[in-house]
DNA sequence: CAGTATTGACTTTCCCTGACTTTTGTGTAT
DNA sequence: ATACACAAAAGTCAGGGAAAGTCAATACTG
């Protein structure tokens, strides 16, 4: 068995065994328990933890580091899953107005919500990066941001 | 739980025990109930509690001296304005949780929109842009989503 | 060969401390 | 009253340690 599936299982039995669908490791630690090398830790979680699948990362460096890994609860979850994987790995504006307009009506998302999401990936706040790198931007963003509202 | 977590959470509950939203404390007596170096206070101070998180530091040195943090009671539209002015062109991960959480606590975001603007500026969401953009672009992106909570 | 894993060296972030400095209050001698 | 010394605070800063992040080179696998 590969080290990756070890630790991707790891981290998965640990969101089981909590009751919040949440694990909290410490990546050193962790990379000592299963034996590899601690960068591993972060292959794995890039490659396997994606917001795609459903993932959310966040961490923190320094003494008393972690890494937290939480899964999205499911229900109405799958509606707004389904549109999350709907979208390519690049949106254009319009394409974002259309998809917070349709989970606007589709009551998935409330008015406010609609609105910062528009606010995220509006013109003015992407200004600072070259128009090659908005388009997967936006999606990264957007994809990101309807996760949390499952 | 780290020094500097102790630190703060006991600051803010004297902030919140007090009808003045005022902290009045001894810092060498504060870090030996604690247990840290006293210099640690002024860290955790330097860090957690500025102007920009809407705290007012005052101090006295010399026999009797103390240290007094305030929080910034302002209307809800002028603190928020006030906190989007205070952002310079550029934000870290760690500026941005210590934003969105004392907006939070401060009761000018819900808990949802912090969970919606740590999402859009989240690493995951900007893995597709060079690291060297990211700062402006965070910043960017905070100040925008902040505006529509106006 | 193409794609996926793995590693290790280096970087960045955050926390914590201790040595040293500065400010302020108090007491005392002139 | 003035000046001075001393003590009791708080402030500053450089440095070290403990984490996580990044990236490019290499190894493995189908």
């Amino acid at each position: 068995m590969r080290m990756s599936d070890i630790i991707a299982q790891r981290i998965l039995e640990l969101i089981e065994e909590s009751d919040e669908s949440i694990a909290e490791i410490q990546r050193n630690e962790l990379a000592s328990i299963v034996g590899c090398a601690p960068s591993q830790i972060n292959y794995v979680l890039s490659s396997r933890f994606t917001p795609e699948q459903g993932f959310i990362i966040e961490s923190r460096r320094g003494g008393g580091g972690y890494v937290r890994i939480s899964r999205i609860k499911l229900n109405r979850t799958s509606a707004i899953m389904h549109i999350i994987n709907s979208i390519g790995s690049t949106l254009e504006p319009m394409e974002v107005r259309i998809i917070t307009e349709n989970c606007g009506q589709a009551g998935l998302i409330s008015n406010d919500t609609a609105k910062l999401i528009l606010a995220a990936v509006s013109t003015s706040s992407m200004s600072s990066v070259p128009q090659h790198y908005r388009g997967y931007l936006r999606a990264a963003i957007v994809k990101q941001m309807l996760l949390t509202q499952i």
